[in-house]
DNA sequence: CTGAAAGCGCTTACAG
DNA sequence: CTGAAAGCGCTTACAG
């Protein structure tokens, strides 16, 4: 509202001149301490604050990170958003963060709108569907670009990604079912087109295969509405079923309620592991055996990734997988 | 990373000067639409991005907006953050969030970094405690700040605050327990220091007083682990107790936990409602009765004032509070 | 170590 | 309707 003090104002009030004033700003050694201390006195009496955006215009580095997310409400991806843009902020970066609810032609208007705002790199968990103009946007301004926990965009080399290894995940929850009594695992949720979904199936598929099992699997919208529904259903349909392998924490957590409803016993006559391992797995009843993707840590990998990409340059590899492990509890008879 | 086309690149593509340009960029009536057709094709051939920054500095509405969050990762905050990022966005400003994790420090800078980056104003859900650093910056910077949610500031005119009027969902809720049947209602969860907690638990106090009851309180932070402790506690150590309001939803959910694996039946010897109605309650076994804070449409509401604010000069009034309604399903015995 | 000048990409009067 | 000039708040060589 009121017109902030400039470079200006602090130099006059400094005696000095504006060059020094920028040169106390960034820090620089040339400036003698004496002169270091007027300077900021000055700063300090008429209330200077830096004005970034200007000084980006002739230098570079904006200090602005876009973080793109296909469904924020989601609280695996609540959680990772939030652990990056607060691993972001500690290392001196604002993030402007969007949400694209799975709707491309949304996440082509944001990720433009960041561009316009000059962001210094993107980390984005894209949209599944065949759209490139969110990507074509990105190859043109040529800011660099991470593809998290998802990928969709061809060029691999070009926009690297890195994801928890959702193959290895399915293949231990699988096992641990199959290991615990299970004979018949199906695997519940998940859009049948997602790459995700292939991934996070593939390793159920495997164990299926080598335990001489038909697969069974429940494709569905990835929440607990899914779940709940896919607990009648699997009771009313599919009665053989003992073991469930979910495609996300969500779809577990409304199995469970669904189960509760109808009266069935978790852990007993039907085991379910869900994938993520969200904080209220360990405060469900039963708690709910899940593959800890340990997000957190993964988005505070992701953001150190990112700065150094930034500020030194160094290129992340095309694609990185990180380790997941199983975390036993009630709902799998653990 | 590659320099961006200017206006100048586009003007001399297009044969005209860039000031032109500049008037084809900001929609000015004076350019001949001949002219304009020009321009726009020798942009689209150049591949030109506006500079919003470069804008700025010479204009105003950076077009930016902060969003500052207590708790991101409580699904409340998150829905509310989300609804106001895509509101916001559609309206046409990327929105820089932060969370601060109750945490006046990370409060403090994270403000100050947004005020650097020149944001056109703020909307802050704020953390409680005696700290006035933020508020001080913010009314050094004279940026246009919403308070959302919760209020800290003292000066309610300089920063107007929102929020759904909590007092009368405990009321509500009371009163409906009551009507149900429920002798001795307890209210469980909160920091009791926190305004918010006061103005929730108003209007059960209230409604106890006006019941000539007792009222029993147990405090704690408002999260699913310390619900579920309070089903342990509140059957071992207030077995008289028959009825419970919640903080939030948070710790209905979690009390929802501690009595199924505590095998007490909720709905009949315990009638319990949650504060809130995140999406959860719908989905849970039991179905979990809750004041509805229409938090989407809030934050809508929300969205709307701030861009009438920054865009029309209209302030908000002081304080504004939106009602809420009570949903009753199963866990009241509904 | 410090200062004067030019320039970053845009917008804003001001002429024409 | 269109163009030349100045200026937004900073940084960057370049002198001194």
């Amino acid at each position: 509202m009121v017109k902030r003090p400039t470079i200006n104002d602090v130099a006059r009030r400094a005696s000095v001149s504006k060059s020094t004033v920028s040169l106390v700003l960034r820090n620089s050694p040339l400036v003698r301490p004496g002169t270091r201390a007027g300077v900021h006195r000055a700063m300090a009496e008429i209330g200077y604050v830096y004005n970034r955006p200007a000084a980006n215009l002739r230098s570079a580095n904006a200090g602005l990170v876009g973080l793109v997310i296909n469904d924020l409400r989601n609280p695996f991806f609540t959680e990772f958003a939030t652990s990056v843009q607060m691993d972001l902020a500690a290392r001196g970066y604002a993030v402007v963060v969007a949400n694209t609810d799975e709707d491309p032609v949304l996440q082509a208007q944001v990720v433009s709108a960041m561009i316009e705002h000059g962001v210094s790199a993107f980390m984005i968990s894209p949209v599944f569907g065949r759209d490139d103009t969110t990507f074509a946007s990105l190859a043109r301004a040529g800011t660099p670009t991470l593809q998290v926990l998802r990928h969709v965009a061809p060029e691999a080399g070009r926009f690297p990604f890195a994801a928890p290894d959702y193959p290895s995940g399915s293949r231990l929850a699988t096992e641990h079912l199959t290991r615990s009594g299970a004979r018949t695992v199906a695997f519940v949720g998940g859009i049948e087109d997602w790459s995700v979904t292939k991934e996070r199936t593939a390793g159920w598929r495997a164990a299926m295969a080598a335990a001489g099992q038909e697969p069974l699997f429940l494709g569905g919208r990835p929440g607990r509405a899914f779940g709940r529904e896919a607990a009648f259903r699997l009771t009313t349909l599919h009665p053989e079923v003992d073991g469930v392998v979910c495609f996300n924490d969500l779809v577990a957590l409304g199995l469970l309620s669904g189960c509760a409803e109808i009266g069935r016993k978790v852990g007993h006559d039907l085991k379910i592991v869900g994938f993520d391992d969200i904080e209220e797995c360990a405060q469900a009843w039963p708690a709910l055996t899940s593959v800890r993707c340990d997000v957190a840590g993964f988005a505070t990998q992701m953001a150190d990734t990112l700065h150094r990409w930034i500020d030194k340059g160094i290129r992340p590899v095309a694609e990185l997988r990180t380790p997941v492990e199983l975390v036993i509890r009630a709902s799998s008879g653990g």
